[in-house]
DNA sequence: TCGGTTGCTGAGATCGGTTGCATTCACCAT
DNA sequence: ATGGTGAATGCAACCGATCTCAGCAACCGA
């Protein structure tokens, strides 16, 4: 148990430091024999090496910084536990850095990861948390962007395609014979939310409209009071995110009005939670654990050959049980 | 930007590094004007000492891991959160680590952090995970357990008095008339689930009527498939937990029965969800931030007297719209 | 003036690994 | 027998800090 350290497996195997330390990171280098005699030993004693002691003479480490503003929030920490995942299978340990997307504490994890040595780190940034800011850290050039494009700079982005998501949305209304359908909006000022509030008016035919959740602890009480002084209602709505649309259907319900018998609302993000909502959620899903080990991809790629990815994937939807027929 | 470490400060200033480590990191040691001005340089190279190299030569970190078994678990993303908050401002780096509830994983994490030199670590455990197992690390025991008793080890435990919880349960459920409660039970094993399970035998006057959630996934199909069927079906319901009251609530809709027209739930946990939830969840909350906190600090006791601390912490009642009168 | 404190700083070993270079040795062609 | 080659291992400096010990100056009382 004390103290284990590379000196005491070499002098127990009868080898040299530098010949324990290549058994194990290049193992190709060391005769087969002696590796395995060496492992062996290793075992035997227990021993592990010092991933901080690997960390500082390297000037690389295995640390991998999530960045997250909310881990409360069931995307960020769906994304977090697929990400840990996918990082432990590469052989990284995901750090995770819970900003409240204060920008001086995104700022410190910053500098910290970049003095633990982290090869990338990746971000799914809130709204406050400007980026071309963040590009001014050392460290922030090796930053993944997850759920916010950002073409114009070199930086590496994974998002899904919201404009098709909110597509998805339409056609499933509409399938089911919704033509008044309203959209509640998240959030505003990150990129996806824009994106699918772009969307919506694109493709809302007719007289778009538009209720506004409100900020994030209101949670769609605005918007439900707004429905509710609403003359001509809409039959359907879609929500900006799934948290807004559990917000809504809430609110809405505490004012009398059923989902779906009154009003279907559908969500975006997918989130497992919204199966055990009431009523499920039919939600646009987002492949989450694809984001997350393709940030990771795309990271080694950038540390390999410098080159920035940008890549957009497919949404698909979900049918549960907030969404029927309109009201005949 | 260039490599910066304390060679190069001690240089500038016109010192040995031993002076710059002491300016650092036992500022008393150095007489002001030498340490200001070592300050100042530092300052203006932009240097901050390595906690890579510190931890090495210290053997103790700022690293303290939170072991938790599912991220995606409200609760314990809010036990993150205020965790992250907590051991912040005490100068520690709070270290995610998502088990799954798998013993290999947990044993990997602790391994990793006793050879990050972490000075101790906070484990709410999940079933699988037994906390006897865990002591046979050298780093299980500097583990504080969260959400679980286990007075017979030397452990430091936080946990919520359950019994009192469930208490305030049946008392608000009775003031508002209610004769036949019913409990739905979480995953059987933890600590808790079974001080509450047993809470509510004890309290449930007359014949107790328990219904099982089933396993996680399933949340709370089998429960409200039981009550469905039941001849005499009890008026309310006490679950084990939030999310399985969350899960209850949305079978038990999609079988026609509403919530608190047709039977009052009460959940427990307090997780900030249930206000977004159709309806807004009565609930009995736990103090999950002051959790966070008292662990951390029972922690720091520990290693400094060894003294292994156990804080029951009183639950408090948040009544919202899932409770009502029986219907009459 | 001298031994004894006290306060501050420098020297250098050390933490646990990595890595470029030197060394050893077996094997092969000449 | 000689020199060349390549594989396997040892040697020792190094990563960026900490910390014990020693040195040195200033100050104190006798």
């Amino acid at each position: 148990m004390a103290d284990l350290s590379i000196d005491v497996v070499a002098k127990e195997a009868g080898v040299h430091r530098s010949t324990v330390s290549r058994a194990f990171s290049r193992p190709e280098a060391v005769k087969a024999e002696t590796r395995e005699h060496i492992m062996r030993v290793a075992e035997k004693l227990g021993y592990t090496m010092s991933p901080l002691a690997q960390a500082l003479r390297r000037k690389t480490s295995t640390f991998v910084p999530l960045i997250v503003p909310d881990i409360t929030n069931p995307f960020f920490a769906e994304l977090a536990k697929t990400m840990t995942e996918a990082a432990g299978e590469r052989g990284y340990q995901l750090m995770l850095c819970v900003t409240n997307g204060d920008e001086v504490q995104t700022a410190g994890y910053l500098t910290a990861m970049q003095s633990l040595y982290a090869p990338f780190g990746i971000i799914a940034p809130s709204t406050r948390v400007d980026i071309d800011a963040l590009m001014q850290f050392d460290f922030g050039q090796r930053l993944v962007v997850i759920d916010r494009v950002d073409h114009q700079a070199g930086v590496p982005t994974v998002t899904v395609d919201s404009r098709r998501g909110i597509e998805l949305a339409f056609e499933h209304l509409r399938s089911l014979g919704h033509r008044r359908i309203g959209y509640v909006s998240g959030i505003s000022g990150t990129h996806t939310a824009q994106d699918r509030m772009d969307a919506y008016h694109d493709l809302a035919e007719g007289e778009p409209i538009v209720l506004d959740s409100g900020a994030d602890t209101e949670a769609g009480e605005r918007a439900a009071a707004h429905f509710a002084a609403m003359a001509d209602r809409p039959t359907a709505i879609i929500a900006a995110n799934d948290m807004v649309a559990f917000g809504v259907i809430s609110a809405l319900a505490s004012r009398g009005f059923r989902v779906p018998e009154d009003v279907s609302v559908v969500g975006f993000d997918g989130l497992a939670l919204g199966a055990r909502f009431n009523p499920a959620l039919t939600t646009v899903r987002q492949p989450i654990a694809d984001m997350g080990s393709i940030a990771i991809e795309l990271a080694e790629k950038k540390a390999a050959d410098g080159s920035a990815g940008h890549i957009v994937l497919q949404p698909e939807l979900l049918v549960r049980s907030s969404t029927a027929g309109p009201r005949t």
